[in-house]
DNA sequence: ACCCAATTCAAACAGTAGTTTGAATTTAAC
DNA sequence: GTTAAATTCAAACTACTGTTTGAATTGGGT
């Protein structure tokens, strides 16, 4: 059965993605995995690429219109959420991913984490095309959060986070064997969720500054 | 002159790595860029390996020194020092590089994001090796800071600033010119590190709590 | 001028990658 | 049961990778 081939090649994709990266996964590691035929990839999706896209869309189409729900359920009780507030509006609908696939909420961020890192910028235009408005309500979410900060010192902030949350995440395997090595922590994917959110939220919420031993180094033009 | 070939070969290397990543130069690539021949690269350096090992260990060998010695010279002087003193006590460092290669703290920022990124844990452990007295200072100096976080509590914490930072950095190119298009800033790297250090400390420091909608995803043995 | 070691060079090697091909097979509709 | 489309399959193709080879060249010491 066609439809068969498709999930399973979909299913060893992600698996092997999320632990390899995208670069280092081969077609035929992947073909393999599923137990498929190498050229039922080109047949199904087309290329590397578009299989790439798939795997990443599975998830995004359900978790992108849940964190929308999310924040706006949130400023409807919370016109003036805390940052905290905001970014814990994240957990339920990477938590939800559960149920698209077993293990779905670790894959996910890992595959994301991937993405960000090893496609130099792809991943990001693709969201913001697809994803455009939803990102945009969310990013307004944090600035009535922190409406202290200016689009432009938010927008860094932003991306700090991003920063901190695929960094964590695409590392998490290596992080939870050296936690469970070091300090005796079983450590889940959900735990580390919910260890990052007063740090993130504490970091994206800091007082901006000017820095003391430096003449301003940031330069605004117009 | 041999020793010119060498060096033209790690300059064009750092170069290339930092903007496209190890995986995705090829040593034909480097040689061309370097004007020399590509078996050149395996009869100095032994393998492509060993050259990225070389590239980053120029910059190492500078900066973790200098990290020791700011980190000594601020506990010296504040004995109960502040999470930014820390974390600020890098920023020195790093600028110093731009005296070991023209444009080396962005150089090394960058490689330093791709080596965390793409190496799979071998820089971490390359790092831990080479200078882990130095490292576990640093570590010591921001316990001092926080020493309310459990020892297990801080390692998260690190290593999600480890995350903020080397994101940042590497993808600090693509970042800067969407700030540039979209918020008409001028920005160096220089400017970037300065704007992370409140984010970084904000996040190091805060106040650690259990989660909401939970129970406990942390389960401690032992 | 000679020699020997260090270095450079063009070429080939072995391995892997994504993709394409065309025949074989399976599937579903009539 | 026949037919036609959809799918699977082994194999080959093209392109690129890091590495090795052995000859040519260079440079310094005597």
């Amino acid at each position: 059965m066609a439809m068969d081939t498709k999930t399973q090649i979909l299913n060893a994709a992600e698996q092997l993605f999320a632990e390899h990266g995208f670069g280092d996964t081969s077609l035929r590691a992947i073909t393999t995995e599923a137990k498929v035929n190498l050229a039922s990839v080109n047949y199904h999706f087309g290329s590397k690429k578009q299989l790439i896209q798939e795997v990443l869309q599975r998830y995004l189409k359900v978790f992108m219109p849940q964190v929308d729900q999310q924040v706006k359920a949130l400023l409807a009780e919370h016109p003036q959420p805390s940052v905290e507030q905001v970014f814990t509006s994240l957990v339920k609908p990477l938590l939800l991913l559960n149920q698209v696939r077993p293990d779905g909420t670790a894959l996910f961020v890992r595959l994301l984490g991937r993405g960000y890192s090893e496609s130099q910028g792809h991943l990001r235009k693709y969201i913001t095309f697809h994803y455009g408005q939803m990102l945009k309500n969310f990013v307004d979410a944090v600035h009535l959060a922190v409406p202290e900060l200016s689009k432009a010192e938010l927008f860094w902030r932003l991306h700090f986070a991003i920063g901190t949350f695929v960094f964590t995440m695409a590392s998490s395997k290596a992080l939870s064997e050296i936690a469970l090595a070091d300090y005796q922590q079983q450590v889940t994917v959900e735990g580390i969720i919910h260890r990052l959110m007063p740090y993130i939220s504490a970091g994206v919420g800091a007082k901006a500054h000017v820095s003391m031993n430096q003449s301003n180094p940031v330069l605004e033009i117009a």
